[in-house]
DNA sequence: ATTTGACCTTACAACAATGGGAAGGTTTAT
DNA sequence: ATAAACCTTCCCATTGTTGTAAGGTCAAAT
């Protein structure tokens, strides 16, 4: 199987697995004696793997260890929910991020007018001087 | 004012300053004999704006139309909003997509007993055959 | 047998936004 | 005069992905 056919069995593009081969995520892929890679199920299943694990959020990092541990017959499961675990924490912190985010500037576009006219809320906002915000200025001992 | 004090007062490194400037989201700064950048209140006060904007997630080219907008005397409040909910969208479909893998990891962790044992319902759905495609995996049955 | 087109290879650049550091010039305070 | 604390530009790294260029290979059609 080349690395075309592999691409389309696994979702993964070319590119991706040219790339996650450089990085060592998966080993080295064996070659025709041209150079062309040789895809054996074994390979596509791993990428398989890495395209689920992608599609949940973890980072090559997180996927090494994962693949690592799926490769390990000897794992215990505590330490695949381990991974699991600090991801979902990693997801809630940035979901966290963009829910401030998003009812900071919900709450902003709501007193918009949203006309013809220049004065706008929102940048008045962003144009604020510093009140008491999360910014500090004051940097000399007092 | 240098940049390392236009740096504490807008709450924006000098690297980031200096890459602002370079990608023109703010004009090229005055300069003194010697070649350092001199900040006046104007300037300081956009870095502010900009370190707003960027605290609710605009991107660069999103900073680079609020602030032309802020500028501009004769803008319509609506164009401002426009921008803003465009956002508000954007952040949306981060949101959903992150609240999404958590739900589908939370559901797989949940049922992973976290032993010695190697056996991980995580690890099996990552390594399954594809059987559907990976967005319909089985969601809380109970 | 040669050409064509689809495939493969590497290597390099780019993106967004940020940080790190080197090598060197300037200002300020001692 | 000298050291400390600034400043300058330039290049590199990050994360994950795509694009492109220049070239080698394979299979099918001429």
């Amino acid at each position: 199987m080349n690395i075309g056919q592999a691409a389309k069995a696994s979702g993964i593009s070319e590119k991706m697995i040219r790339y996650y081969e450089s990085i060592g995520l998966i080993g080295p892929v064996s070659r025709t004696e041209a150079g062309y890679r040789v895809f054996r199920e074994k390979e596509v299943h791993a990428l398989r793997f890495i395209s689920r694990a992608r599609d949940l959020g973890f980072s090559v990092e997180q996927m090494g260890n994962l693949l690592a541990l799926w490769q390990d017959r000897h794992r215990a499961s505590a330490d695949v929910k381990a991974v699991a675990q600090a991801h979902i924490e990693e997801l809630d912190g940035k979901i966290q991020k963009l829910q401030d985010m998003r009812r900071t500037l919900e709450h902003l576009v709501k007193h918009c007018r949203g006309d013809e006219r220049p004065d706008c809320p929102i940048l008045s906002d962003l144009a604020a001087e510093s009140v008491a915000e999360s910014h500090e200025r004051d940097v000399e001992t007092s």
